[in-house]
RNA sequence: AGAGAGGUGUCCGAGUGGUCGAAGGAGCACGACUGGAACUCGUGUAUGGGGAAACUCAUCGAGGGUUCGAAUCCCUUCCUCUCUGCCA
């Protein structure tokens, strides 16, 4: 959520900072009115609330002193009304304005370029440079195919379209993956956790996945629990509602999961293959850290991202999102894009973003700064998706008949 | 899943309708004592919101209700513990 006093004194610079993320001017001054009305509404709650304490407390007195009640009953009768009237009237006032902040994006940071999607987003490097191939590269399904080790048919079998299954050396090198991942984030001060698959309503609103992405989550028929679509979600909402010593922060963690999107909007995109899938495993960073802190470790968290793909021998690229594709809850945002030769393209494998003090506010996740509570930052990425690793190596890595090499670096995982 | 017990501040723990944002203790902070420390003594010590401040509102797991007034009574719900069941 946005800072909504921040909204209301420099209301000008806020629309103009989210205009960058294609907000509608009026939503914004609906917002700032509707905070204005809930202030106003609530001092004069508060007025009569006090009203009423007050008398409750001579309510008291006069009985133990024995005097007549009756005036002050109907004085405090009418009170009773008016708090009841105000109630319900600051209760819709709120409603209104949580509808509206809960929908508003975060601001971009100040260094986002400009731009409407991902055509305008501007790439900052590239490393490692594609291997030439003396023959065409196949594409990951069909390298799947030649060595059975995806079978899509029988995953829609199991579940439905976009499931698949691993078979022998790729769940083989699915699981290395992950242990590889996560022993290099630890390395990097990451602390391993493990999570929850599924969590409730209010930690899915910490981290701005609901209200408004409802459509993309699976939801626990008859319960307000949904399969996590990331662990951002469960690693960052680990310390919702709480106040840290400041001493504690930054505080490192990464943690491998299953993802589960329903991918409602992507109909028709990616169908082949095992690119966009409704579960896919990720080993995720997260990181919470003082608001003065989070850029250096925003650049920290993109250089480890890196660093694996490296170490893997994968060619990629860095490219930082421009205002109009930057996602709901982020500030700042780069992502890593794959070489993948079967494609002839760079795909999304890594998305590492600084959502500031987002996630903070709805989460209300603070820390001590001396006397003061203050809002931390949050950050988080992947490091990296795992599926999509799986595909980068299986298309790097092929040879002419259409096996795949295994990296080097990750024989120590799947030998025993 | 069934039966019972219980959820109070940083922690322990008292509190069954008003003087309770909450006794007492521990911890912590500051001060006194000391060469320095321990002990001892004194003072202070929850969170969130509005406000420049005075002040004020809310919060005793959460949400509703009764009442002029709720930590205390009622309802719903979540969680913890014990026993039974079931498992990994």
């Amino acid at each position: 959520m946005i800072d909504l006093k921040y909204l209301e004194k420099n209301f000008d610079e806020a629309t103009n900072r989210l205009n960058k993320k294609g907000v509608d001017n009026s939503l914004l001054e609906e917002l700032k009115n509707r905070f204005k009305e809930l202030k106003e509404i609530n001092n004069q709650l508060e007025e009569a609330k006090a009203n009423q304490n007050r008398m409750s407390k001579l309510f008291g007195e006069y009985k133990r002193e024995g005097k007549d009640i009756s005036e002050l009953k109907s004085k405090v009768d009418k009170n009773k009304e008016l708090i009841a009237s105000l109630q319900d009237k600051a209760n819709v006032a709120n409603s209104k304005l949580q509808n509206i902040a809960l929908n508003i994006p975060n601001f971009p940071d100040e260094s986002v370029p400009f731009g409407v999607d991902e055509d305008d987003n501007v790439e900052i490097k590239k490393v490692l440079t594609p291997r030439e191939f003396n023959f065409r590269p196949k594409e990951h399904w069909e390298l799947a195919e030649i060595n059975g080790w995806i079978d899509f048919q029988r995953g829609v079998k199991l579940a439905k379209s976009r499931f698949s299954i691993l078979r022998g050396e790729s769940a083989r090198l699915e699981r290395a993956l992950i242990n590889f991942f996560l022993n290099e984030n630890r390395k990097m001060g990451f602390e391993e956790v493990y999570v929850p698959f599924i969590n409730n309503y209010n930690m899915l609103q910490g981290t701005g996945q609901l209200p408004k992405f409802s459509d993309d989550l699976f939801k626990i028929e008859g319960e307000e629990l949904y399969l996590i679509p990331t662990a951002e979600v469960p690693l960052t909402n680990i310390y919702n509602n709480e106040i840290l010593k400041k001493e504690q922060l930054p505080i490192l963690l990464t943690a491998y999961t299953p993802c589960f999107r329903k991918e409602a909007g992507s109909a028709g995109r990616d169908t082949r293959g095992m690119i966009r899938q409704h579960q896919f495993d990720k080993v995720e960073m997260v990181a919470l850290s003082l608001p003065e802190e989070s850029e250096k470790i925003f650049n920290m968290m993109v250089e480890n991202a890196s660093n694996l793909l490296t170490k893997l021998k994968l060619p990629h690229r860095l490219v930082e999102l421009c205002g109009g594709d930057l996602g709901f809850s982020a500030s700042k945002t780069i992502d890593l894009e794959v070489w993948l030769p079967g494609q002839n393209r760079y795909r999304e494998i890594s998305s590492i973003s600084n959502t500031k003090d987002f996630q903070a506010r709805r989460a209300k996740i603070r820390f001590k700064d001396g006397k003061k509570n203050r809002l931390l930052h949050t950050l988080n990425g992947s490091a990296l998706a795992v599926g999509r690793t799986l595909i980068a190596i299986m298309e790097n890595y092929q040879n002419e008949d259409g096996t795949v090499t295994i990296p080097k670096i990750l024989e120590k995982y799947i030998i025993d």
